[in-house]
DNA sequence: CGCCAGGTTAGAG
DNA sequence: CTCTAACATGGC
């Protein structure tokens, strides 16, 4: 606990613990509210895809994350319950704005505020998504608030199996990630632009980077940790100029640019369009023979205007 | 062993 | 602008 509260200072002064820890659970929840449109087991599900994933561990339908805010660190759990998401905040007390921090990161993680009606009421008879939105109503983008670490997974993940981008991430939080060990488990950290900066090939390649995605990622954490890139710099852009930005750093193409701005800046019609896997999920939909041309991807996803983002987790998720 | 994987780049036409 | 080779390595 830091700073002064008159409730606990009458309550030490006079002896007691129970209560003490009783009044601090009290004193770290938090609510958010949660659309009619969002369902629990299909986020918990995308949550779990990998037994690699370290950035977030769920346990009995929990989920718990830690994060870092300037320079405190925040250890939490999510507890969904029935019309709202209940935030337990582990360890210690965080700052006001540590709160509010965690609070709009947990709705633009979950992407809480979008209403999705409009587009369920676009595809509700289309023949490809028509049934895929039924199946899994609710369903919605889990993203990437932090832009950096959005960018360095999809380098990660280009052109190899999501099977061994996972051990990758694993092998690279683990060895260059903060980590904090609470009640039995080891929680971590992505590991900080800063510090990735300073690394060379020497340090990724024994994790089975190749040559190309270790230089890709160093670049990447340089142009973070000097500001060239940001955020807060990008926001707000045209989704055209947002893209040019991103695809001025080696190693960011049009998928990786496109993901990025779906994942982490929720353009509602940003959508990787060269997308091996958007490709076999079209071509299982239609029964075709082979991978859909880009101009038929195109050409089909005319249909979803302005709602390409969604179409395209929906067509994911058949996979 | 072969084919594919949540691609990108540089270079040629 | 489009097409192609090279990159690199695990998963199945």
């Amino acid at each position: 606990m830091t700073g002064f509260n008159p409730i606990l200072a009458d309550f030490y002064a006079a002896g007691g613990s129970e209560f003490a820890l009783h009044y601090l659970c009290i004193m770290t929840s938090l609510y958010i509210d949660i659309p009619d449109a969002f369902s629990v087991p299909l986020t918990l599900d995308f949550l779990q895809r990998s037994p690699r994933e370290l950035l977030h561990r769920i346990d009995n339908g929990r989920i718990y994350k830690l994060l870092r805010v300037v320079d405190e660190r925040v250890l939490f759990e999510i507890v969904p319950e029935d019309n709202l998401l209940h935030i337990n905040f582990l360890i210690h007390e965080p700052s006001v704005a540590a709160t509010q921090y965690i609070k709009s990161y947990v709705r633009e993680w979950f992407d809480l505020d979008t209403d999705l009606q409009p587009f369920y009421h676009l595809v509700a008879h289309d023949k490809l998504l028509g049934p895929l939105v039924k199946q899994y109503f609710g369903y919605r983008i889990v993203g990437q608030p932090d832009l950096y670490e959005s960018l360095v997974w999809a380098v990660l993940g280009q052109q190899i199996n999501l099977t061994f981008a996972y051990t990758l991430k694993q092998r690279f939080v683990e060895q260059f990630g903060e980590r904090l060990v609470w009640d039995a488990h080891t929680y971590y950290m992505f590991p900080p632009a800063e510090d990735v900066a300073l690394l060379s090939d020497a340090d990724l390649l024994p994790l089975q980077f190749s040559r190309q995605k270790s230089q890709y990622i160093i670049r990447l954490a340089e142009a973070f940790a000097s500001g060239e890139i940001s955020r807060e710099k990008l926001q707000g852009l045209p989704l055209e100029q947002a893209k040019t930005q991103l695809m001025k750093v080696k190693g960011i193409g049009n998928w990786t640019a496109n993901y990025a701005l779906m994942k982490t800046f929720r353009y509602p019609n940003a959508f990787p369009r060269e997308d091996a896997g958007l490709h076999n999920a079209i071509k299982n939909l239609q029964g075709m023979a082979s991978k859909p041309t880009l101009d038929e991807v195109s050409s089909l996803f005319t249909r979803y205007k302005g709602w390409e983002a969604y179409a395209t987790l929906y067509f994911w998720k058949s996979l």
